[in-house]
DNA sequence: TTGTACGCGTTATCAA
DNA sequence: TTGATAACGCGTACAA
């Protein structure tokens, strides 16, 4: 733990300026009552010194950091890095600063939390895992907003961001029972998850009512080589029955299993099984791929969520709690055959 | 701008536990002389009032931040937000804290640096983009170690660790020659930017000996649709003559040039045209590309720069710079024909 | 082990 | 517009 060479202070600014400490202080003051001419000999001699205001002094005063926690799971998924790029630029655009956190599959997050609670943060955004009442509590009591996203809370009513999965998947659904699909396999993500949960549910709205179709789940652990290994334990047994369509809950699952499909089986997409996945990850949009997903609108919901952190923080659970579903974007692709086979 | 609610301090707990302050801190602080008696009550009304202590105060009264600045450029080449992923998993398992930025291509990267350095960090780590001179002062001045993540500081001798890009690309190159390769095309990405220098050097003194080689450069912008782009443009116009290879500086790039050769061109990799890349991101690794390229060992060189900004700033510029080069590694992939063509 | 007194570097307050 | 002074919330001496 290195402990920080003791900084240059305003206070030596100051003496060199020939002002007062809190001239200083104006002088860095966007639209502080100073004078242009003061300010500049205050300036240089902040540059001469190689001085710039501490944050952390100026925030325990001040009692605003500009800061903004965001909480990432599963970043091996696209999606979620994707996501925390639009948040890192999002937030820098407004002059704020982002804390950024990483909690493993499964860990436990309520550690990587309550760290993050011990700074004075303006927000905490959490995507993609749970967050235990105890915390909830604990940011209420500390004041601090937390809004979810992409992730609906069971139990406790927290704000959140989310895209539509339910009437998204159910989309996908239809798509995929209109062009003929009758044995369909669904991939699951995280079982405990409300993301998968709510994609399976919505997909099997859409697709449980038409004559024929029959459905079968396997898990894809939310992962590339969980949904590829997947599809190799399902299919290497004797005498395999393959499906006429894969429904993967997200991506980069979907991707998984075209690979295995393809490498392992030789099957082709889509006249041998059709694939759908679902978030719209830059990978999955490429020629090899050319995935029918529905696109989550990142940037909107990550605009959503910076919108919703500025609320206070008992407008933001309990019975205040602000819901906002957004829905996504139906992209074509190509591994569900469209009208063309309607037309034939 | 939210203004903090005021929170619930060390004396609020200290009163309800009926003692001191300090003693709040030490209940708080691993190994500090307490009974564990008192703690135990201490920790119990902390957890009543909902109290964790407040890190900027504790910074500032303890001059140490658990907090290191890691500035990310192109995050939209995968390698890069796959190596931030990285930063945040391993810095956060030291029990320390992320600040996370980002510098949109050619954008000015000094005002950025700058508001890190507001901030009393324990290092700043500069990934894909450049330092002035006069912020490297600033950084002196203020005591913050630097360290730049694979990029080698045109000017300025700072502290660095990046990958052998001038060798893992000549591997390349010999790789490429000796599977055959005479009229070669190469990708570059930023033209300023060190990494792409070096790597077309390193691929170029592999091949510029060979008998009958003849090379061409391209720009690829350092992105996937650059390169795509860059492709289509060049082979777009009358009587395209391609080249039997083609070297991308990064896999992002290369794929980029895979899917225009695949799809705009109906070219089969390596039959028609033979391809690598570098960095050894996920994405090209898997089934349709099978990349041939040279891993950056992410993992070690995310654990060197964290060694590096143990050290002093002074002891990490200047004469005292440490530069650490760690060699790639080759992945054969299937882009490039391998020992098989040698053999027949 | 415990408490008192002080300092960390800044902004806020208020009188000049 | 300015400067003196008091917070901000916590660690750290030091003395008890």
């Amino acid at each position: 733990m290195a402990r920080l060479k003791s900084r240059v202070t305003s206070f030596d600014v100051a003496k060199l300026a020939g002002v007062s400490q809190p001239a200083v202080s104006r002088a860095f003051t966007p639209g502080a009552s100073i004078t242009k001419e003061k300010r500049d000999r205050i300036l240089a001699a902040a540059k001469e010194l190689n001085y710039v205001p501490n944050v952390f002094a100026s925030s325990l005063s001040s009692k605003r950091s500009n800061m903004v926690a965001v909480i990432s799971g599963n970043l091996n998924n696209p999606f979620y890095s994707e996501t925390l790029q639009v948040f890192v630029e999002s937030i820098q655009r407004t002059h704020r600063q982002v804390l950024a956190f990483s909690v493993q599959d499964g860990r436990d997050s309520d550690d990587v939390m309550m760290q993050a609670m011990r700074y004075p943060i303006d927000g905490l955004v959490v995507t993609s895992a749970q967050m235990s009442s105890e915390l909830v509590k604990l940011s209420e009591g500390l004041g601090i907003p937390v809004v979810m996203f992409n992730r609906r809370v069971v139990g406790s009513e927290l704000s959140g961001v989310q895209c539509d999965n339910f009437e998204g998947s159910a989309v996908l659904g239809r798509l995929m029972a209109a062009a003929g699909a009758r044995r369909i396999l669904i991939v699951r993500g995280d079982p405990q998850g409300s993301t998968s949960i709510d994609r399976v549910q919505g997909f099997r709205s859409a697709v449980d009512g038409v004559a024929g179709v029959e459905i079968e789940e396997v898990d894809g652990e939310s992962s590339y080589s969980g949904a590829r290994n997947a599809m190799i334990r399902r299919f290497n047994g004797p005498g395999p029955r393959f499906p006429d369509a894969i429904f993967a809950v997200n991506d980069i699952m979907a991707i998984g299993c075209a690979d295995a499909l393809n490498e392992n089986f030789g099957l082709k997409i889509p006249d041998d099984i059709m694939l759908a996945g679902f978030d719209g990850i830059r990978e999955g949009q490429r020629a090899p791929y050319s995935l029918t997903t529905v696109r989550q609108p990142v940037e909107r919901m990550v605009a959503e969520t910076l919108e919703l952190l500025k609320a206070a923080p008992e407008d933001l659970k309990g019975a205040e709690a602000q819901r906002r579903v957004i829905p996504g974007d139906l992209i074509p692709g190509h591994t569900v055959p469209g009208m063309g086979r309607w037309a034939r």
